[in-house]
DNA sequence: AGCACGCCGACT
DNA sequence: GTCGGCGTGCTC
């Protein structure tokens, strides 16, 4: 064994750029490998390190020996190494955390120490079952009962049964068991299984279906890049309705063909249940699922048979972006405008923008699918970065639904205006669905004392408390806090509070006083709570148990209601003066959604939009279902202003800048930054807020940190510096995902 | 991140 | 006189 073996370099999930080197006791030299985990000394502690290479010994120190191996197969391939390295110098985050990250939880070493016992938790948790296996031999033995039956009917399989089959078959039979294995006529033996999150669901199979001509020369275009087994990233522009999953599960099938493998990306998973479904339908159990609802048990099964090579396709949401493919042919990311991509604490990553790195290392399509692309995503197809595919009109020529405005003002005495509540009554008649959507909980908003005029807040986060009145609570929607039923003004003392504001348990409240015969359904966190929360009322909506459906985003996303004819929105421009550069964005992509639910079936569907101001160009041009339309002004705003994508933040190549510019961020957020300003121990400069005419619009502010002479430990600083709700990291990292064709 | 060492305030 | 605050520094 030469000596270059025994020093190895290991990566540790720890905060620390430097990786660290162990030497590797004789008995061990011929069983390392790069990719195994390690079990090492650091420090007084022991832990889980990730063995990426070997190194020469390093002059001076003395190298301590690892304890052990704790895998005999390598759990990653030099392939995805560079990736992961890829991701650690892009997000400035060690390569140790990123594994760890990588991998499936649960699976690392840990000591702890309880007095001064050490204590080694954690580790590999493989699931065996016992299987009994008829014996073969001449000698027929006769038996009683249950123990031939069970005797039987495992000579007659021959094959290795599990104790679970057995049970399901002859009910509790361990005894008869016992009884066989003692007369030697039955073998035991103890084999490994998966955990399986789909055990017991049964789905029927779906065949391809012809695809309208649009869906065909979509796919077309997927597959000649298929063909050429080059990088290929798409934008999939599709609006609701236009069959984009389709598209996805034909060229997936032509990926398989190929031999090569397919990667889902999906929101969240928990949310989409039919699109997982429909997968399953068409490939059965060629597929893994990889979310978070998932045990830790579940997900290193579903992941030890990717790694194995058993599955072909793996549904995710943004974690799977790791998932242990090889040979990727295809990478889609559904939805791809989605901000439940981005990973927000530990390893802050953008799923998506990793799909477009992975994929070009995997020389892969890549197919970003969106009714409501991001502008930064539009923008760069419009540069050629991307190849553009659109699908502008729905499958079986079923039209897009009629959409109206409904000029609301705030003094009207009901939240639902009264066109609404006349267009709702007609669909009662008829037995049609409705949907009402409104994106904000609980019952007020605020409850404001009459007296001295103060709402009640937060002492955490200084926003009004949501009063819930089922509940009969206030409750922060941001953090925990919560103030049982409220009838003292806590500043003046005052008697009377008002319920300002309305959420959807007041819609809800209201539409059942007006139509107390109507079955009436509300779906939002409050509603969906525990297991399988939402399909539940899905199910409910899906099988007519329900004709009005009041709720927030929750109902906007992903769900075919073929029987949904009328969707009313309330305050349409409720997210519009959020500070956020990208508020205008949000909310024509969440109105579009929603406008889409309506007419999914063979009757035509009808939309009304209460606004208090119509004319904004999100709200109108989402009536219009004009995407073009919205994106040409938004661009036009976003460069007068600096925005993305044609601000300085596109510039942030974090490894390489001599300045961090960080302009467009809220009003809260700036100050935040003045305020934590000793606390960035940085050379650092601090600029703006921009003059006024910039920052009062909407309620943004522009600033800006000069960094001098930044080096990597003190970029770190800036990311990790405030750990707060809105940490500037999250602000940092805005500017990452500003134009993911800029990193590659 | 842990876990040590280390130097200043209120306590059995 | 000690217990304990968290500042600083190190881990192959």
């Amino acid at each position: 064994m030469s000596s270059y073996e025994s020093i190895i370099e290991v990566a540790l999930p720890l905060p620390l750029e430097h990786t660290f080197s162990y030497r590797v006791p004789p008995e061990l030299l011929d069983k390392v490998r790069p990719g195994l985990r390690v079990f090492v000394p650091f420090g007084r502690r022991k832990m889980t390190g990730y063995l990426i290479g070997y190194c020469q010994p390093p002059q001076g120190q003395p190298l301590k020996d690892l304890f052990e191996l704790l895998d005999d197969e390598p759990l990653w391939t030099d392939r995805e190494l560079v990736f992961f390295r890829w991701v650690s110098s892009y997000y400035m985050h060690p390569l140790g955390e990123v594994l760890k990250t990588a991998l499936p939880s649960g699976i690392n070493q840990q000591t702890k120490k309880t007095g001064n016992l050490e204590k080694v938790s954690g580790g590999r948790k493989i699931r065996t079952e016992r299987f009994y296996k008829a014996r073969q031999s001449d000698i027929t033995v006769k038996l009683r009962g249950k123990s031939q039956a069970i005797l039987e009917f495992l000579m007659e399989s021959g094959q290795q049964t599990s104790i679970l089959e057995l049970r399901r078959r002859f009910g509790e039979c361990s005894p008869n068991l016992k009884r066989l294995l003692e007369l030697e006529l039955i073998v035991v033996s103890e084999q490994e299984v998966y955990r399986d999150p789909f055990a017991g669901v049964v789905v029927e199979h779906d065949s391809p279906r012809v695809l309208s001509e649009e869906q065909q020369h979509a796919l077309d275009l997927v597959l000649s890049a298929l063909d050429k087994g080059d990088f290929a990233p798409f934008l999939l522009h599709g609006v609701t309705g236009s069959g984009k999953t389709e598209v996805y599960l034909q060229a997936i099938f032509r990926v398989l063909e190929d031999g090569k493998t397919a990667l889902v990306l999906v929101p969240e998973i928990s949310l989409t249940p039919q699109l997982v479904q429909r997968f399953r339908s068409r490939f059965h159990d060629r597929i893994a699922v990889l979310h978070s609802a998932l045990s830790d048990g579940e997900r290193f099964d579903e992941w030890r048979r990717i790694r194995r090579g058993e599955v072909r396709i793996v549904i995710g949401a943004r974690s799977a972006i790791f998932a242990p493919l090889e040979q990727i042919g295809i990478i889609v990311v559904d939805e791809e405008h989605e901000a439940s991509f981005k990973q927000s604490d530990g390893l802050r990553y953008n799923a998506r923008d990793l799909a477009l790195v992975r994929g070009q290392q995997e020389r892969a399509v890549v197919l970003l699918g969106s009714a409501t692309p991001q502008i930064t995503t539009r923008f760069a197809a419009e540069q050629g970065r991307l190849g553009y595919i659109s699908m502008p009109n729905r499958v079986a020529s079923r039209p897009l639904p009629l959409t109206r405005t409904i000029i609301s003002k705030i003094t009207s005495e009901s939240p639902v205006s009264s066109e609404l509540l006349e267009a709702l009554a007609e669909n009662i008649e008829r037995g049609e669905q409705s949907l009402i959507f409104l994106n904000r909980r609980g019952f007020a908003s605020s409850l404001v004392c009459v007296s001295c005029g103060e709402s009640l807040q937060c002492p955490n986060c200084s926003v009004s408390l949501t009063y819930h009145r089922q509940r009969r609570k206030s409750l922060c929607h941001y953090c925990d806090y919560q103030l049982p039923f409220p009838t003292i003004c806590p500043t003046c003392g005052g008697m009377e509070l008002k319920e300002v504001g309305t959420g959807t348990e007041r819609i809800e409240h209201e539409l059942r006083e007006r139509f107390p015969e109507a079955r009436i359904a509300r779906m939002d966190s409050d509603t969906t709570s525990g297991k399988g929360g939402h399909a539940k009322v899905l199910d409910k909506v899906r099988n007519r148990e329900v004709d009005m459906l009041v709720g927030t985003q929750m109902i906007a996303k992903g769900h075919d209601f073929p029987d949904v004819t009328l969707v009313g929105v309330i305050q349409a421009e409720g997210s519009l003066y959020l500070p956020d550069f990208r508020a205008a964005e949000r909310t024509f992509q969440i109105l579009s959604q929603v406008i889409g639910r309506a007419g999914r079936g063979e009757i035509p569907g009808r939309v009304l939009l209460q606004a208090m101001n119509p004319e904004h160009y999100g709200i109108a041009h989402a009536v219009k279902h004009d995407f073009d339309g919205f994106y040409r002004e938004e661009l036009v705003f976003r460069q007068e202003l600096n925005y993305p994508p044609f601000g300085h933040l596109a510039a942030i190549k974090l490894s390489a800048i001599s300045e961090v510019a960080v302009l467009s961020v809220s009003e809260e957020v700036a100050l935040l930054l003045h305020s934590i300003k000793k606390r960035l121990r940085l050379r650092t400069e601090i600029l703006g807020p921009a003059p006024a005419p910039l920052y009062r619009l909407r309620g943004r502010f522009r600033i800006q940190i000069l960094l001098k002479d930044p080096d990597r430990t003190s970029l770190r600083r800036l990311l990790t510096v405030y750990r707060g709700e809105r940490s500037l990291s999250s602000i940092v990292r805005e500017g990452i995902d500003l134009d993911p064709i800029e990193l590659l």
